[in-house]
Order: C-alpha cells, then sequence, then structure tokens
DNA sequence: GTGAAAGCGCTAACAG
DNA sequence: CTGTTAGCGCTTTCAC
C-alpha cells in the first residue's frame, strides 16, 4: 500500500500534525523530531499526495494550457516555454489542444476547473470575451498570451503585433518595394489584423496606396497560402513582395513562387512572423519579424504564478516588442 | 462558494449517497429520483471535484507524458495525437519535457505519482531499464511510444525502426546508389541504432560493403547534422545518397549540400525519417520514411486506458510498419 | 430505492 | 513545541 502521513507519524513516534508541519515547513519544530521526520520520510521514500492536500484546501500546483495546436510549431515552441518555467516554479501543465473551437475551449475549461488547477493560460484565439468574463466570475485566476483581448481587463503579454507589422513593411519598403501584398490568416483574430494595420500604415507613412486587393486571407496552413500567394501573383499587377503574416503561411509563399519559377528573393521577396525554426530551414532562409518566445512564456507563466499566490495586483498588459530577424528572402525589386 | 454534493442533495431533498449514485451510474435510482437530481445539478451548474472523487478512491483522469522537447516537430505531433486520443477517452494530459535527462525524467516521474496520474506515457530516451522496473514495482501503468526497451516486459508501440532503416537504403540502391552514407543522432539510442541496422542489412543484401567511415554520428540539431553531412561530401570518397535518421538531421544535410554548391537531388539523393511536416516543406521536398504518429498516438492511449482500467491482459508490443513516402529529394546518382 | 456513516490523506485551528 | 480534532468533497458498504 502506499506510504502515508500515519506511516511516518507512527515510525517517528509523533502526530501526524507534526509531520504535516515538517513538510510545510509551518510552526515551530525541535531540530530533534525535525530531522527525525525527515529521515523517516527518507526511508520510507515517502511523497506526500497532492491530491489529498488539494482536497484540504491547498493549491493542485497545475496550470492549464489551452492551445489551438500543438502540431503548429509557434504554439509547440510557446508550450515548451510555458512548461519551463511552470516547471521551475513547481507547477505541473495540462494541455488542451482547442483548434479555436469555441466548444472545445469552453469544454476545457470546464474540465480544468474540475481538476481544480491553479490556473490557466489560454493561448487560443477566443472570439468574444464571455469566456474569460466567466473565468473572472469564477475566480479562476488566468492569463492570456499571444491573443490579445481588448474588451476586458485581463492579464496579458504578448507581442506588438502592430508594430511588427510596420517594421515587416517598413523592411520591404527600406529595400525599394512599392508592390508589397500580405497575406493573413483569419482576419477576425486581433493578431492578424494589428499586423495588418501595421502593415498599412507603413505603406501609407511612404505615401504608398494601400490596395484591398493586395490582402489576401486564406486558411492557417501551407496550401492554404500557396492558393493565396497564386491569387496574388497571377493578378495583372502582381506584388513584388509578399509579407505572410506568419512563417507558415511564408512556406507558402515559397511554394507558390516555386510553381511560378519565380526566385526568391530575386523574383519576390517574402517576410515571414514568428521566427520559428521553420525561418531557418527553407531555402532561402526567411526574413522574419521575430517574438520573443522564451520571454513571453516566462512572463505569463510568473504572473498567473502571482495571481494564484495571491499577490496579483491590478491586471496588466506586458507588450514585447518585436524584432526584424534578417535573413535572405528579401532583396530590392526585381528591375525586369 | 463552490457547489458541492451536499448542495445538490439538500435541493434535491436526497442524501449524497443518493446524488453520488445518480452521477456515477451505479446502484438503483428511481427514474423520478434521477431526473430530480439531474435538474439541481443542471440548475446549479453542479460540476463534481474530480479532486475529491479520486481521494475517495476513483482514478484523475490524468496521464503523464514524458517526452524530451516539445519544440521538436516529431514530439510535438506525437504529444498532438496522444492529447486527442486521450480527450476522447476522458483524460487530460500533463507534459513533462525532459530533454533526456535522466534525473529529470526521474523527477517528473515522482512528481506525476505525487499527483495521482493514473499511468504515464513514456516518448523519452531512457537509457537504462531501471526507472521502468521502479515504475512496475510502484504498479503505476505506463507505456512506451516510439522508444524500444528490449530487455523487459512492457507495452509498447512503436514503428519498426529497422524495416524502416532498410526501406530508406533500399530505395537508394533501387534508384542505382552504390555509395550511401547514414547519419544519425546518438546511436546508444535503440531507434538509431536499429534504423542503421536495416540501412547495413540492405547495403548487404545487395552486395554493397558497409563502411564504417560513411556513418556520421551527431548532435539531434540542425547545425550538428550540417556539420557531419559536411564531413561526408568533403570526404576524398563522397557518398552519392545520405540517409539522415531523421527529417530534421536531413535539413542540415540540405544546408551542407547547398554550402558546397550541390544540387538536391541532382548532386546528392537524400532521404529523411519521421514524415514530419518538415519533410513537406523543404525544398526539394524530401523523401522520407513515414511513422504512422497517429495510430501510434492512438494505440499507446489505448493500451494505457485498458491497463488503468484493469483490462490490462499481458504486455504487449505494437511495431507498426514504416511507409516510403517518395518525394523529390532522390534521383538516381549523378554519373559526372 | 435510499440513507447513515466510515474513510480517502492531508491541513489548520485550537488546546495543552 | 506537539497533539487532538474537525473538516475538504466524494465513494462505498451496509442497513433499512
Amino acid at each position: 500500500m502506499k506510504v502515508t502521513i500515519y506511516d511516518i507519524a507512527k515510525e517517528a513516534g509523533v502526530s501526524i500534525a507534526t509531520v504535516s508541519k515538517v513538510i510545510n515547513q509551518i510552526g515551530r519544530i525541535s531540530e530533534e523530531t525535525r530531522t527525525k521526520v525527515y529521515s523517516v520520510m527518507e526511508s520510507l521514500n515517502y511523497k506526500p499526495s497532492v491530491i489529498a492536500s488539494a482536497l484540504a484546501g491547498k493549491q493542485t500546483f497545475t496550470m492549464g494550457l489551452l492551445l489551438p495546436d500543438l502540431a503548429n510549431l509557434f504554439f509547440a515552441e510557446v508550450a515548451r516555454s510555458i512548461e519551463n518555467r511552470a516547471h521551475e516554479l513547481g507547477f505541473s501543465l495540462v494541455i488542451c489542444n482547442t483548434d479555436n473551437h469555441l466548444e472545445k475551449e469552453e469544454h476545457y475549461i470546464s474540465l480544468l476547473e474540475q481538476k481544480s488547477v491553479d490556473g490557466i493560460i489560454i493561448a487560443t484565439g477566443v472570439r468574444n470575451d464571455d469566456i474569460l468574463k466567466k473565468l473572472t466570475k469564477k475566480k479562476l485566476p488566468f492569463a492570456l498570451i499571444a491573443r490579445d483581448m481588448p474588451t476586458i481587463a485581463v492579464d496579458i503579454v504578448l507581442v506588438d503585433d502592430y508594430l511588427g507589422g510596420y517594421m515587416a513593411a517598413a523592411h520591404l519598403i527600406e529595400q525599394g518595394h512599392t508592390k508589397i501584398a500580405v497575406i493573413a490568416e483569419d482576419t477576425r483574430v486581433m493578431s492578424s489584423s494589428e499586423r495588418i494595420r501595421g502593415y498599412r500604415y507603413a505603406l501609407e507613412e511612404a505615401g504608398l496606396t494601400y490596395r484591398p486587393d493586395w490582402v489576401e486571407v486564406c486558411d492557417f496552413n501551407v496550401p492554404g497560402s500557396r492558393d493565396a500567394a497564386g491569387r496574388l501573383l497571377d493578378l495583372q499587377e502582381a506584388p513584388s513582395a509578399i509579407f505572410a503574416c506568419n512563417d507558415l503561411l511564408a512556406i507558402g509563399v515559397f511554394q507558390a513562387a516555386r510553381e511560378r519559377n519565380l526566385s526568391i528573393p530575386g523574383h519576390l521577396s517574402v517576410i515571414g512572423f514568428d521566427n520559428t525554426m521553420f525561418a531557418s530551414i527553407v531555402d532561402p532562409p526567411l526574413t522574419t519579424i521575430s517574438q520573443p518566445i522564451q520571454d513571453m512564456g516566462r512572463q505569463v507563466v510568473d504572473i498567473l504564478s502571482k495571481n494564484i499566490n495571491g499577490f496579483g495586483g491590478n491586471k496588466q498588459r506586458v507588450v514585447l516588442s518585436p524584432e526584424l530577424v534578417v535573413r535572405s528572402s528579401v532583396s530590392k525589386p526585381d528591375t525586369r
């Protein structure tokens, strides 16, 4: 049978209360009994049950993570960085793939609640804030990462998508491009629309006109962006550069270009977003806007952890700056 | 305050035992009280506490997953497929990144134990079987995925690495290659050494000699394999084809070839292993040996779940067949 | 069919 | 300093 606090107490010749106290390092215990208890725990290989301690009013030391899809490299990297920090702080991470489905999100949240997780990190694309309001009402601590939700005061850490979009377009403009298109997934997602806003501002700032027909929306996968890029490239007046709102979409652009025998960056310049491993792997290596994933993961966990422990303070927005990572997919425009 | 089983009982005018019975669908309850209880649970939005029910003797409906690194696409895809199936069966998944460190593995296992997970899935590269023997002794159900451990009877699902290695080499040979090298990560890992064994057998079967100097070992990352491939390509007698023991390593080979202005597959044929998303993304698309990740994930979860519920039966090894996925990175050897 | 009561392993007053 | 005791929310005999 599993060894319990009673076994330790008996073996050490003390009460369970005493054992509990040495475990939790509270109250005043004589050095003597403390070492005695420790040695007994050691020899019996005792591990306190988190379940029991949670039921008795302590935490479960578990956080939930809602994300669209682990198989998506960006979110895998986010999850990795979150798990790292969570583990450092003594929390386990339960992972939930929502595929951005509202029902799944709700279902998982309800599940996490039943399991009494201490807090939830949300990286999934909740469209409305109802679900978050409910969470607030339930007093279940939560924080968002890489997803904005401006209509409600929440803890959130994300990159400045507007700035990132601006930087991407500005870099292209700086290289001499004037015909710049953009490809995004679902523009109802805040981060996409912000990146596009930034892109647009850079254009207008440079005296270029924003052309809606150069804004393509597609599914969040390679074939989707390949098709979208194809439509752009087959236009009467095709762009000389494409800003893909994330690295995965940039790969679709690469494929569309390849199908048309357009070289990158010779005929077509491409810039991505996220700086996932994809960016360094494709040929030519992708110039992209980097998100500080490590830092973001660390910060959400820290914030959530503080909330859990009641040191929350006011809700905060941590907006990190993206960075331009120059590789080889952007050059001066083709001047054929 | 949170609504408990007592609230339901009071509101429905029955005892908590009765409520418990309708929740768990055991015992004989009149249709009348059943519906009454249900409606009260509904209206009070009652969610039974998994913690309490676990402490009282039920499961936690949680599985642990030990893997080296979520940010590694292969494992991310594995994790995704496992989470999918686990969720279907009502289990949550807590993820643990071990970086293949023995101490981390042990630490995480001990943690999972404290949290009373119902079972553990291990995808991390445990080198010795001690840790697994301990697990067995503790009667904590577990299963391995994508990692072999031949010295102990365990539940395990993996791909036939030997066959996969054979298929890779055989495909190259079939195309006319005779100078075939191989790059692997840590050969102490079973799957690597098996793939190499299969490769070797294919060579010898074809009357080709196995040359140890054409077997390169490197760290499990792109720069590592780039260097390894470089060494191969700079050999006096360089190979005309390289079998990279996984897709990530294949990318390093691509880079080494590019640095030397060798075209793929013109000058050098390359074949990978795993068929992760990388394979379809690189240029040219990578011919590779596919692991049925979905199927594997589904099967470990099913097996583990049966064990948890006591329908375990004998330990089993599920060896799935890999498949050759032909893309564009292999051709007939260059006949300059 | 239904309920009373013991207990799962631990925490947290409170008493001594 | 240490022990007693009452729960935490739920499951499970065992009576009725």
